[in-house]
Formats: C-alpha cells, structure tokens, sequence
DNA sequence: AACTATTTATAAGA
DNA sequence: TTCTTATAAATAGTT
C-alpha cells in the first residue's frame, strides 16, 4: 500500500524502519479501535517498539480487565494440557495466572451450589446434576459409616450397662430412621 | 476501503458486523504481524469476539513474556502515582493470600465433590448433605424450564404441523417422562 | 467463499 | 517531522 512492493522483512535502514514503525503503529490502532466499535469486540493491542518504548489501545473495560479474561481463557484451555509450569517464572505472570484460576474456580464453584445457572446448557445441567448425585452418594455412605463407627466405639467402650438403661433400641431407631 | 464509505458506528445488522469482523479481524493479526516483523516491534493483540471467542498474535517471546513486559511497564509507571508502602512486601503478601484462598476453595470444592471427606465430621456431612440437595433442586428446576423453553420456542416456530406427522404425543412423552 | 469497485493505508519523495 | 502523491492493500457490498 505504498510506491513499492512489501517483502515482509526486517528493514534495515533504521531512519526507513523508525518512519514505518511510526505510521504502521498508528495504522495499527486505529484498526483496533476500529474493530471494536463497529464489531462489539473486546480488543487489548501492545505494541513495544525496538528501543522499548510502549504503545497502547484496550476498549472500554481496560487493558487490566482484559487481561485477566485472556488469562481466565487460557487457563480454561490449559487445565489439562499443562500438569504445572515453570515456578521461577515472572511473579506478575503468576499472579495474574492464580488470579483466573481463582475465578474459574468460583465460576464451577457456583455452579455445584447451584447458583449462577444460567450460562449453561441442558447437556450442561445434566452432567451438573450426575455429578451431584454422585457427590451425594459418597456423602451419606461417609456419614452412615461415622455413625456406625462411632455406635460401635461407644458400644465397645462398655456403655452398653448404661445404654441398655436408657433403651439402646429406642436410641438406635432414632438414628437410623429417617 | 471497500464500496461504501465506513461510519465508525457498531454495525446493527447481525449477519454483516460477523462477516466484518472476520475481515477485518484477519487483516488486523496480518497488520500486528507485519509491524512486528517490518520494524523489529514487540506485540501483543488480543481480540474477544462479541459472542467471547478468543483471538490472539503475540511476537516470539510468547503472549505471556509480553503481558508480564506490559505489566512491570505500566507499574513502573504507576510506582510515581501510588505513595504506596514497600511494593515488593506487598505484592508477596497479596500473592500469599491468593494462594491461600485457592486453597481454601479447592477444598471447598472437593467436598462438594463428595472427595476428601476424612476431615469431616457427621454435622458438617449433615450439612453439606443438605446443601446439596438444594443445588440439585436448582439444577433439576432450571433443566426443566430449559427443556420446556425449548420445546414451547419449537411448537410456536411453526414446527407442530411436522410435529404432528411424527406424532406429538410421543415426542413429549419422551421428553417429559423419566 | 469469491469477486470487484472503492476506499484506505502507506512507501517514497519533497 | 509533516505533507503529498502514486500505488499497494484492505475491505464493503455483491454474487
């Protein structure tokens, strides 16, 4: 888009690349802009120029908003292909990490307190609730068994005189009926 | 840059604001590319569809080095601004209890799992027990209505004249019947 | 997904 | 840097 032709590579006059980089840069976020308002996108653009000097655009919710979104998605998408990465890492970087994993946490969170139901599916709901169910069955196997256990300790402690007192029968339905 | 002149306005027609935005969203990652190569720049773009699907360019060193960079720029920044106490200390503290709030919800959610249930007592099973079952509630109402919706949206879009063909009554009797 | 008439971006020159 | 201009590129509307 100019007098010559384009070949996509390093310019090495270093006055021509500074005039490139300058017009480029600001080409650049206008189509940013551009895009986000007559599509309704969400765009974050950062741009550090060879001597490091940094250029900007995010919409309206903010570079730091939108980089946490970036990092809730990502972290959605890595859960299973990443075990656990590098910890010498960045502490930004880690940070921002923990911090959308928190919030993906707290979404499914939400969703097995049955909240916030909203944003899913039938398909969705029912795994929800096949989960649930399962998750209910362990529950009450673990507490039968605490009861139990903890009848038969009493039991084992010689309390029974005691119990026999007071009618173990009576102390026993009360416990197990519903 | 195309038959009619542009009005950077969000385009109302829903078919015409996609196919735009995947136009310009390709031109757009070509433009971030070519700068970055043209002028030796360092880039990052992040693009969110309106319906939340994620696009993305990142120069070499990786979207997240980038994002780490734009990070300890933009707080190199604000380090004049923020009369704050000792950053560094801070920060760790703040990481800290990130951390252990990710525990603290990790576990949470085990038990709402129905995993890792040793630690609990026979009143706090009681207690998830019952918190459970108004998930499953939730849950179990919010599929019904979803299934009822969907079904009532059909038969209005003029589906029920084919509907009758294969027969409605049995139809809804799969769908309503356990 | 292709096409093409136009607009837009920009490379080179001043 | 900024402006001008010739030309390459991008893309809006169309098929």
């Amino acid at each position: 888009m100019g007098r010559g032709r384009v070949v996509l590579k390093r310019i090495e006059n270093k006055i021509n690349r500074q005039v490139t980089f300058s017009k480029r840069r600001s080409g650049l976020l206008k189509k940013a802009h551009e895009i986000s308002v007559l599509c309704d996108a969400e765009v974050a653009l950062i741009i550090f120029s060879s001597k490091g000097k940094l250029y900007e655009f995010a919409t309206e919710n903010g570079m730091d908003k939108i980089l946490d979104r970036y990092e809730r998605y990502a972290y959605a998408e890595n859960v299973l292909a990443s075990a656990e990465q590098d910890p010498q890492a960045n502490w930004c970087h880690e940070y921002r990490k923990l911090k959308a994993k928190v919030e993906a946490i707290q979404k499914c969170q939400r969703h097995l307190s049955g909240e916030d139901l909203d944003s899913l599916n039938v398909k969705e709901l029912q795994n929800l609730e096949g989960q649930l169910e399962v998750s209910l069955k362990h529950i009450r196997s673990r507490k039968s068994q605490l009861m139990h256990d903890s009848i038969s300790d009493l039991l084992r402690k010689g309390v029974d005189v005691y119990m026999q007192c007071i009618g173990v029968e009576v102390f026993l339905k009360c416990v197990f009926l519903p």
